[in-house]
DNA sequence: TAAACTAATGTTAGCGATAACATTTTCAGT
DNA sequence: ACTGAAAATGTTATCGCTAACATTAGTTTA
C-alpha cells in the first residue's frame, strides 16, 4: 500500500505538500498538485484512515444512538439517507442501541428519544449532535411535520365532500400521535365539522389492534370516511371493510399516514401522506455535519413536510 | 482522555505491560493485571481505535459487499445478525455497493453475487472474504439449504393427504429459485406423485406478478395445493382467492417461503418455512473471524435449514 | 547451586498522517 | 533592482499504540 511518503519522493516534494494536495487543494500550485494527483493514482493511493484520524484527532466517526430495531423499516430507510450524506463527507457510522459508547466520535444522531431524554443529553452530551424529534430546548433537531400531514389527509377528504369523518389513532404516548391527531382536529375545526367523538379511536399500532377495532369502526354508519394514523391501520380497516363484502371507496373512504409499505398493499391503494423518511436521513446528516464544521452556529430546525400521494381510497361527493 | 501512558504511570509499569494487559492477559501476572485493569476502570480509559490500528496495521473493518437496497428487510436482518457477532469480536462493518473498495479492511463478505462473479473474486481478492450463496470454489460460505426447505413444505402437503399440488416460482435467474424448485421436485418424486406441468408457473417476484398468475392457477380446479416460492406470492395467492369468495384452507391449500412478515399478513396465516436470516449473518461473520484468525484452515461451509412454520392456510385431508 | 529455561516486564522504533511553526518563492509596487 | 507581503513549500514533533527485540525475575533441572 502506497503512503504518502511514496508519493512524495516520487513528486519530489515533501509529504506535508502531499497532504495539502489533498486536504487543502487550493493552497497547492496547480501544477504540483496535478503532478502529485497523477502519481497518487498511478500508485493506487488511498488516505490511511487510521493514522489521519490519529494525527488530526478527527475519528470520522458518528455515532447513531437510537433504540429502534436496526431491521424496523423507517429506521433503515433514515439510516440509508444519513449514510449516504455522511460518506460523502468523508464520514462512517456506527449504531448504539440506548446510550453513546463514550467512543471516539466527531458527533451523534439520538432518534426516537423518550420524553425528558432530551434533557439529559443536552446536559452530559459535549459533543456535536441532532435529535430527531421536536425539542425546546436549544438543540438541533430535524423532524417530520406530522400535523402538517394528517392535516392535509383530513383536508383533503373535506374538499373530497365528505363531514362525518372519524379518527383510528395509535396509542402510543410518542408526541407523532399527538401530533398527527392535532392535524385532524385542526382540520375539522377549519371548516367548522364537528368531531364525531363515538368514531374517534385510539388502539395499538399492530395487525391486531387495527382488527380489534375495524368491526366497531364499521358500525358507525354514518360515518363516510376515516383518518388513520397509519398506513397499516388504513390497510387492516380496508381489509376488513372488503371481507364484509363492502366496496373501497365507494361505501368508505380511508386515507393514511407513512407511505412505506401497506398503501401499496391493498386494492385500491391508499390515500396517504408518505413521510420522507430517506430525506430526513440526509438532513439529519447534514445539519449534524453543519454543527460539527461551525460549533456555534445559530441553532437549526428543520420541520420536513410529508408528501401527499393519491391511493385511490378516497370517493369524491358532488 | 485517558491513554495508556497514563495508566502506564500510574500503575508504575510500562506502556508495554498495560497494553499487554488488555490483548494478551494471560501473559501479565495476576496481580499487575488487577491493577492495571482498576486503574483503566477509575480513568475511565477506552484504547483509541486509530492509534491501535496504526501500530498493529489491523483496520478492524470488515466490508459487507453487496448490490442489496440497505432497506431490503433481507438484508437488515442478516447485516444486524453480522454486526452483532463482528462488534463482539472488535470489528466494525461498512457497507459497500457493489465492488470492493479497496480500503483498508481485515476482511469481507460477498452478498448476491450473479452468476461468474464468484470466479472473478476468487482470482481477484487477496483477503480473506465469505460468500452468501454456495459455490464450487475452495471458497469459504454460508447458505440457506432452499431444497430442504420447499421440499419439507411440499411433503408437508403431500403429508396432509394433497396430490394434485401446483408450483408458484420466481422467474429470477438467481439459484435459490431453481433450488426451491428442485425441493418440490424431490418431494414429489419421492411420493411418485407425478407433477402437474399445466400447474407449475414462473412470475416476476412482485405483488403486480402474483396478481396476474393467480388467476390462471386458481383456474386448475383440480390443484388442491400450491407450494409457492416466497410468502409474498403465497399473500396474493390467498388475497385472490378470498376475493373470489373462496375459503382458505377449506378449498385451497398454500404454502409459502421466508417467514419475513407476509406470512403473518393473511388470516389464516400462511405456513412457510422460514429463514433463520439473523442466524446466516451470524454465521458469516463467525466463518470469517475463524478465517481471519486462522488463513490456513481447511474450507468452511455452512447450510442453514430453515424452520417450519404452521400458519393454518393447509388443509388436512383425511 | 550453577546452568538453563520460562515467565514477566522493559526499551526502542515506527505505523502514516497532520498541526504548528519556519522558511523559501513569487511577484506587485515603487 | 529592492522591499514587503502573500503564496507555496518545508521541518519538526507528535498522535496513542504495538511489534520486535532486550532484559530481568523466577523456577526448574542436573
Amino acid at each position: 500500500m502506497a503512503t504518502i511518503k511514496d508519493i512524495a519522493e516520487k513528486a519530489g516534494v515533501s509529504m506535508m505538500t502531499v497532504s495539502r494536495a489533498f486536504n487543502n487543494p487550493k493552497i497547492v500550485k496547480d501544477e504540483v498538485r496535478v503532478k502529485i494527483l497523477a502519481i497518487a493514482k498511478e500508485l493506487n493511493y488511498l488516505p490511511n484512515q487510521a493514522a489521519r484520524s490519529l494525527a488530526s484527532k478527527k475519528s470520522g466517526m458518528i455515532q447513531i444512538i437510537t433504540r429502534m430495531n436496526p431491521d424496523d423499516f423507517y429506521f433503515t430507510q433514515l439510516f440509508t439517507g444519513a449514510a449516504h450524506y455522511l460518506s460523502d463527507h468523508g464520514y462512517s457510522m456506527m449504531i448504539s442501541k440506548g446510550k453513546t459508547r463514550e467512543y471516539q466520535y466527531d458527533g451523534a444522531v439520538f432518534m426516537g428519544l423518550s420524553a425528558g431524554e432530551d434533557q439529559l443529553i443536552y446536559h452530559t452530551i459535549k459533543k456535536p449532535y441532532v435529535l430527531l424529534g421536536k425539542t425546546d430546548l436549544p438543540i438541533d433537531w430535524v423532524d417530520i411535520d406530522n400535523t402538517d400531514g394528517s392535516y392535509k389527509m383530513t383536508k383533503y377528504l373535506i374538499d373530497s365532500g365528505h363531514k362525518k369523518i372519524g379518527l383510528i389513532g395509535i396509542n402510543h404516548d410518542e408526541a407523532f400521535t399527538q401530533e398527527r391527531y392535532l392535524g385532524y382536529v385542526k382540520a375539522m375545526n377549519a371548516a367548522g365539522l364537528t368531531i364525531p367523538k363515538e368514531a374517534v379511536f385510539r388502539v395499538p399500532h399492530s395487525i391486531e389492534g387495527g382488527r380489534r377495532i375495524s368491526p366497531i369502526a364499521l358500525a358507525k354508519k354514518d360515518i363516510t370516511a376515516y383518518v388513520c394514523e397509519s398506513d397499516l391501520l388504513a390497510y387492516v380497516l380496508i381489509d376488513y371493510a372488503k371481507e364484509q363484502g363492502m366496496s373501497i371507496p365507494e361505501q368508505l373512504s380511508v386515507v393514511g399516514f407513512d407511505g412505506f409499505l401497506f398503501n401499496k398493499m391493498s386494492i385500491p391503494h391508499i390515500t396517504t401522506v408518505k413521510q420522507p423518511v430517506y430525506r430526513v436521513g440526509v438532513e439529519i446528516a447534514r445539519v449534524l455535519v453543519n454543527r460539527i464544521n461551525e460549533q456555534d452556529r445559530p441553532k437549526q430546525r428543520v420541520l420536513i413536510k410529508t408528501e401527499f400521494e393519491n391511493g385511490g381510497s378516497v370517493k369524491v361527493i358532488n
